[in-house]
DNA sequence: ACGCCCGCCTGTAAGC
DNA sequence: TGCTTACAGGCGGGCG
């Protein structure tokens, strides 16, 4: 019997604070030298490869922020470089520009103190745009609409509950709602949600604060652990850091991919269901 | 106004 | 064996 998931380890917001830190010593510091585009629908948002390229050209890289599920990289001027990686979207360095260049690279930025960044993205769901505005998180709309970020921008337990409250929707699809919450994606909800003891389908307005506060307390504890081991890479090794490693969280996963196992908890035989086009993973007993 | 579902994509694997 | 089909899902947009 085959359990083996197919499902793609799209990055979330752990697995984007993993490329976050690795840009941050790589290449904060350094100035573009070059940058060539093969795949415009990576830069879908600019009407030519110059508008892209020529707000790149020269400067120098002064700072990787993250929000949610987004990169932002500031550079030495008003810009900064917005990266999300969609799908399948990865980040790669390279030591030279020699270095063979794998299949679905779209973009390759080198810098003059050497050494390139790649970013390769088989199925183009990912993007990425330079904008000039003052304010990237108010003035970009994406970002402008992203909820809080739960590692980064913490809130209380009595800010989360109202904001639970206000909505009536089934927990997960509120987790992964990226205005209510940044960066939270189908493995993490699932993830959380079992830590929580929560069912995915409970309604957002029917938590008691005990329920409130272990959710909160939940979904930061594990967007940590996962941080801690670097992501989670699944059975198709979608996601590699900087220097193409995988993670490893995804051997703690509680529920995640694991349909037909037993509760690490109470042994009972963890569920799949489907929900709309997507796979949701629990434990029946666990989760109330 | 808000929830739901499609289209965008390609690689992988199951099914016939 | 080889072709076809289903599936993975973030996100924007359109529809009810």
């Amino acid at each position: 019997m085959c359990h083996q998931a197919k499902g793609e380890g799209m990055p979330e917001l752990p697995e984007v604070e993993i490329v976050r830190q690795d840009l941050e010593r790589e290449v904060v510091g350094k100035k573009i030298k070059s940058v060539e585009v093969h795949g415009l629908r990576s830069i879908r948002r600019h009407k030519s490869k110059k508008q892209f390229i020529d707000p790149l050209d020269g400067r120098k890289i002064t700072a990787v922020r993250r929000r949610g599920k987004y990169l932002l990289l500031s550079l030495d001027s008003d810009g900064v470089l917005v990266i999300h990686l969609g799908m399948s979207g990865q980040l790669l360095r390279a030591k030279t520009t020699r270095t063979p260049v794998p299949k679905h690279t779209h973009v390759l930025i080198t810098f003059t103190q050497g050494g390139q960044l790649r970013f390769v993205d088989p199925r183009t769901f990912g993007e990425m745009f330079v904008t000039e505005t003052a304010d990237v998180d108010k003035e970009v709309s994406e970002l402008r609409h992203l909820g809080f970020d739960p590692l980064d921008e913490p809130i209380s337990w009595g800010q989360f509950g109202h904001s639970l409250a206000q909505h009536k929707t089934k927990l997960k699809t509120l987790l992964m709602d990226q205005k209510f919450v940044a960066g939270i994606g189908n493995i993490y909800s699932d993830e959380i949600l079992f830590a929580a003891g929560l069912r995915w389908d409970r309604l957002s307005d029917t938590l008691s604060s005990q329920e409130v506060r272990r959710l909160y307390r939940s979904m930061v504890e594990v967007l940590i652990e996962a941080v801690k081991y670097r992501g989670s890479t699944l059975a198709d090794e979608q996601f590699v850091d900087l220097d193409g490693r995988p993670g490893e969280f995804q051997d703690h996963h509680k529920v995640y991919a694991r349909e037909g196992q037993s509760c690490r908890r109470c042994r009972r035989v963890l569920v799949r269901k489907r929900v709309g086009t997507r796979s949701t993973y629990f434990c029946d007993a666990c989760q109330v």
